[in-house]
DNA sequence: ATGACTCATTACATGAGA
């Protein structure tokens, strides 16, 4: 299975790049982050007519995410148990949406970005990140969930866990994103039982996922990598390579974030998503 | 060239993004 998560900027404005990338890629579940559109708006028929089902979770013009697959789409969440809320608003933003999809519960996430050092926001989004590693740990503790559970918490976390996932250090000195507090936030997923896969299979620095739109900064190669995939110890075992697709930051009217691409070994009986049936099922 | 922000909105200026 190949699972991919990307803060697409905007789907009705990247509907056609984001189809062309499932196509190219053969992906198979698709993790869209700031779709910012409501669950009306969302060009669904496209993905339908390249053969995925769809979720959506948008309430307005901000936030949004959605889950894209032709392995199935069932038991769809929208927010997580104990999501914060923001501020005076009633209940959650539309930043988490999870659904289970050929066997893997994944969650497309974008993370609350925190604005500024000491903001409300900023404060938003370090409840956010603990809350989510609360309740992940307990979809794999035996007392409350299970250890052997397949889950994929992917997508926008907005936290750059190392100084080399900057380019400039200097220039983030001030800054949200490399803080103590939102490192050890984004950190804690690891003793809670996860894995950073991306790091695992793209461990070289310097591999961004993001380049801001201004001064230049993706032909320069000054950018960010802020989107990452926490797996379960199942679905890490399975996971045989990761992709992050900087050919995407190309051409017209690309999003800022690239997608990031995750490839899973088959478990078994399944077919596999390009219409082959299993060795197995062949043998048998 | 991978090129000087881009998106959305009861839009024409403003807020958000990171």
């Amino acid at each position: 299975m190949r699972l991919a998560t990307w803060n697409v900027n905007s789907v009705r404005s990247r509907v056609d790049r984001a189809v062309a990338f499932l196509e190219r890629t053969g992906t198979d579940v698709l993790a869209l982050q700031e779709t910012k559109c409501r669950d009306d708006q969302f060009p669904r028929a496209a993905f339908e007519a390249a053969g995925y089902e769809v979720a959506t979770f948008g309430f307005s013009q901000w936030n949004g995410v959605a889950l894209v697959s032709r392995v199935g789409l069932d038991d769809v969440e929208r927010g997580f148990p104990t999501q914060p809320g923001f501020g005076e608003a009633p209940g959650p933003e539309a930043r988490a949406i999870g659904a289970t999809c050929g066997g893997v519960r994944v969650w497309s996430l974008y993370v609350p970005h925190g604005r500024a050092v000491g903001d409300p926001h900023y404060r938003y989004k370090l409840a956010w990140l603990d809350a989510l590693r609360t309740q992940a740990q307990g979809w794999l503790d035996p007392a409350t969930g299970d250890p052997d559970a397949a889950v994929a918490l992917v997508g926008d976390w907005n936290v750059a866990p190392r100084d080399t996932d900057v380019w400039d250090l200097a220039v983030f000195a001030d800054q949200t994103h490399i803080t103590p507090p939102e490192r050890a936030a984004f950190a804690a997923f690891e003793s809670a039982g996860y894995t950073e896969v991306t790091r695992v299979h793209v461990p070289q620095d310097r591999r961004y996922t993001y380049w801001d739109y201004q001064r230049l900064r993706f032909p320069r190669d000054e950018g960010m990598r802020i989107d990452f995939a926490y797996v379960s110890p199942a679905v890490a075992a399975r996971t045989t390579a990761v992709s992050i697709e900087r050919v995407e930051r190309k051409g017209k009217a690309p999003s800022d974030h690239v997608p990031v691409v995750l490839d899973l070994a088959d478990t078994g009986a399944r077919t596999g998503a390009d219409g082959s049936a299993d060795a197995a099922a062949d043998a048998a």
